[in-house]
DNA sequence: TAAGTATGTTAAG
DNA sequence: TTAACCTACTTAC
């Protein structure tokens, strides 16, 4: 489920929900058992996220860093917490709410300098304020490598995933193929702020619609689009189907071990 | 019951 | 380039 726009919307609930108080942490799987006896009865000081990365302060105690990967998940509850299943990693648990993480790709507690090295290891994120597009600009300007490989690159733009490459790179009509330094500035520049308001929407919704309201199914005739990924889009995911604006078959291809959606007439 | 798939990343060969 | 990893759900046998 995660790409960056559930990863702030996860911080913005821990923060919510913990936020200057005092959890009870644990780790019914085992694996975490460690860390939570460390966390247990401190105070969440803070939330943040970059792109995918989620970083839960816990003061001098240092940050739990979590990144859910491609399984991992968040599940929130209210009131007192329910017996664990086997496989929670981490819960944490006021007496009035509590998560359960399950299946991450990481869950570990780190020093400010460690998460200090993580940030710097990422590009700029959409969804973090001031962070700078030209900078996202550059590297892609001066690469032979193709503008859809380098979208998913954490270290040249954090945040962005493959449902939201697939549908900028269409909102755009742009050449997954093409190389970075043949990616107009001006497109570059429009592809940003195009991230920055869907990313925000995501962040909102808990998901991702990229569909103009002039192609929505409604608008069009069309019954809604029902996906588990529980958004409406215009090619992620719609191999062999018409594409909505063209009516060509939308074709894949995986580039890079991840499957590349895109319409051939659209983004020629 | 087993296999396949998924909005991801890292390490080994 | 391939495999491995973490979980849950769907599809095939």
């Amino acid at each position: 489920m995660p790409e960056g726009h559930t990863i702030h919307r996860l911080a913005a609930d821990h923060q919510e929900r913990f936020g200057g108080r005092q959890v009870r942490a644990s780790s019914p799987q085992g694996k975490f058992s460690d860390g939570a006896a460390l966390l247990d009865r401190r105070v969440m000081t803070g939330a943040e996220a970059h792109g995918k990365h989620l970083f839960l302060g816990f003061g001098d105690t240092g940050w739990v860093h979590v990144h859910l990967g491609l399984i991992g998940k968040f599940g929130f509850g209210d009131g007192p917490t329910p017996p664990p299943t086997d496989t929670v990693r981490l819960r944490i648990a006021t007496s009035a709410h509590y998560a359960d993480l399950r299946g991450p790709a990481a869950c570990a507690l780190i020093t400010e300098p460690e998460k200090r090295a993580i940030h710097d290891r990422l590009g700029p994120d959409p969804l973090r304020p001031g962070d700078d597009p030209d900078r996202v600009y550059t590297r892609i300007a001066r690469s032979r490598i193709s503008v859809a490989a380098l979208l998913l690159d954490q270290k040249v733009i954090a945040g962005v995933g493959n449902v939201y490459r697939a549908e900028v790179l269409f909102r755009h009509g742009v050449d997954p193929f093409l190389a970075g330094r043949d990616l107009p500035r001006p497109v570059w520049d429009a592809m940003w702020a195009d991230l920055v308001a869907l990313m925000r929407e995501g962040v909102r919704t808990n998901r991702i619609d990229t569909v103009r309201p002039e192609h929505e199914p409604a608008a069009m005739g069309r019954p809604p689009r029902v996906d588990d990924h529980g958004g409406e889009v215009y090619v992620y995911r719609r191999t062999g189907q018409p594409c909505l604006v063209c009516g060509t078959a939308v074709r894949t291809r995986p580039l890079d071990a991840r499957n590349l959606f895109w319409c051939p007439r659209c983004q020629a």
